[in-house]
DNA sequence: AAATAAACGAGACGGTACGTCAGGTCTTAGA
DNA sequence: TCTAAGACCTGACGTACCGTCTCGTTTATTT
């Protein structure tokens, strides 16, 4: 058997922990700039090698703790309701509410500088806005159902719909739910 | 009017063209993180203080880059053949085909960035894409025209087209013709 | 004219007198080990670079505060009464008495182990002990009076000197009168 | 009886030489200070704790490394024949002739500074460079025959050559045989 | 034989300091 | 009075080692 039985101390949970959530409450305080090694380390109680050692630079870190829900940990799981376009614009006015909220204001930047400098993050950010399930499930779910026309790019509806969610978030003061009411009209129109 | 009669030496041309010129080649060569105010400096032979004096941010520096044309300089005006469908699908092809060029891999990287710390830069690059022409004009224009259903939301067929570009641009070799054909064909579908 | 009129401030001799400044101390205070470029920077209030600008290591910074008479201030000027068996036992009971002091402990260590690492250092510490003066003046003349046998080698007297009290230092508690006497019975044997 | 009967392996030799021959090798190539725990570590394929385990400090290290003639293998007994004053200058120059080869250079000086911090290093280094033997018998029965001065202080005269020695090494370049000879004159000078 | 305990290799851990880079401010001399 | 030069303090970078602390393995002794 190959090197299977490492000898030696394992890595510590309990610092790999306290550092995503040291990292994640420095993104949410802070933004993804001004996030430093050095105060994550020293928030969580953790010397710098540490996170030197597990991780390769501070966008690896945010994109863990997407993965972990550390980050947009509550958020975006569409609902089922039969009314595709009910559940669509619900799902879109639940981003644009926590995106307009006080504290949440920076965290869409931080999200996309980070996602700008790294691929993984970008695709977990992605996940995290509810793509996956709203994409694997609802959209062709959609399709057969005769809801959207046959032959529509799901994914490139997807990437139409948070691309512009994107862009405007990016644009202070231009996100709000009169424009994901003419976005979803835009891009679900109602059929006859 | 105040301060008209000012004393002394004027703002030297010559220094703010070798400072843009030189923040913009930065840009390209080293994407818009490692862009330092002192590389800058030293690259425009210029003091640092001449710098600070003008420009705020390091953001700032490459929204007026943007607005010289130094950056994205030939790009993105949509033709008008008549047929929307083809001038858009062309517009995208030639968006995609730079962000494709080897040069120009990490620009678009550089530039989401640069639009998340500063609104000017948001702006400015909408506008260097070409979105001012293309939303004005053309799509207005196909409105009236019957080319497109009337009440179409037409800045938000902007975010949309343009938003899916950038999401997909920020996946590394995500961005091909293919996927602009079907984003046309999701958002422009062919009426009757 | 070569580079004369330089632009831009001048060093700041504030600076260069509270680095040196703490440099010292903290020799005297915890050891030549243990002394820290950023300890000195902090006690100093002066950013690190600004150490680094100037001296390029740690050793350096100790030559200069020899040279500058910040380390081994009050010590070790000969007298010159005539007597020159008396003027060198008074000398070197002088540094023993010093090098005895509970605070000046580990000086002598110190500054062997910068001297051993710094040949400016050797040099420097060489000259402040006194033996500049005492080779120049008293030796040489000794030598012409008939104290000292003519062709007595007046370097290496020195060297010996000095080379026995700081091997006798390194080795604690072995650094007392007795030992002087015997040595300058030794090495400046009463004559006739 | 101290751990007459414990359980458990005893202390590995092959462990204990390697570290030691690791630590020597380290200090002739790269000299005391860069000499490090991790470095003997890996070259000796050995774990640090072992090292712990069993020395307290780097220098105590270097001081087996002496012990066990692993540094300044070969060396420095005086010879005996008959004529001391010959004795002593062929030791001296051997001792000179040693730290002049390129390969030395450093040695002197990385061994003056762990003697400086480590009061074991310095008696071993004085016994390696042969003291104990000259010091013990040659000096000793150099006074009881006549060839010394009775009253000669024998442990003084010891520090005083191995001390001017040690001075001038620190100087570099000042070490030759013009310098030995000189100083073998000024402390055994031809009598009668 | 089984249980026990120490020494071993490996290496993760919290730390300190390193020497470098850049930020943004301030000072000087030249145009 | 604007500019080039550049010294200044600040603070973060990523690296090297420190000395301590597990791990799981390998011996040797004791029960």
């Amino acid at each position: 058997m190959a090197g299977q039985g490492r000898r030696g101390p394992k890595r510590s949970e309990e610092a790999r922990i306290a550092i995503l959530t040291a990292a994640a409450e420095q993104v949410v305080a802070h933004g993804y700039d001004h996030l430093t090694i050095e105060r994550i380390a020293a928030a969580a109680r953790v010397g710098k090698q540490t996170i030197y050692r597990w991780w390769p630079s501070r966008s690896a870190l945010v994109a863990d703790c997407l993965a972990e829900r550390l980050l947009l940990s509550e958020l975006f799981v569409p609902e089922d309701s039969g009314d595709l376009r009910a559940d669509v614009t619900g799902w879109l006015d639940n981003i644009v509410g926590f995106l307009g909220a006080p504290g949440n204001a920076g965290l869409l930047h931080s999200l996309v500088v980070a996602a700008a400098e790294n691929t993984d993050v970008a695709t977990r950010l992605n996940d995290r806005l509810g793509m996956l399930e709203m994409l694997g499930e609802r959209f062709t779910a959609a399709v057969a159902a005769g809801q959207l026309p046959p032959g529509t790019p799901v994914v490139e509806l997807g990437d139409a719909l948070i691309g512009a969610i994107v862009l405007r978030g990016l644009r202070h003061g231009a996100l709000d739910t009169d424009f994901t009411h003419r976005l979803v009209d835009l891009l679900l129109p109602p059929w006859a």
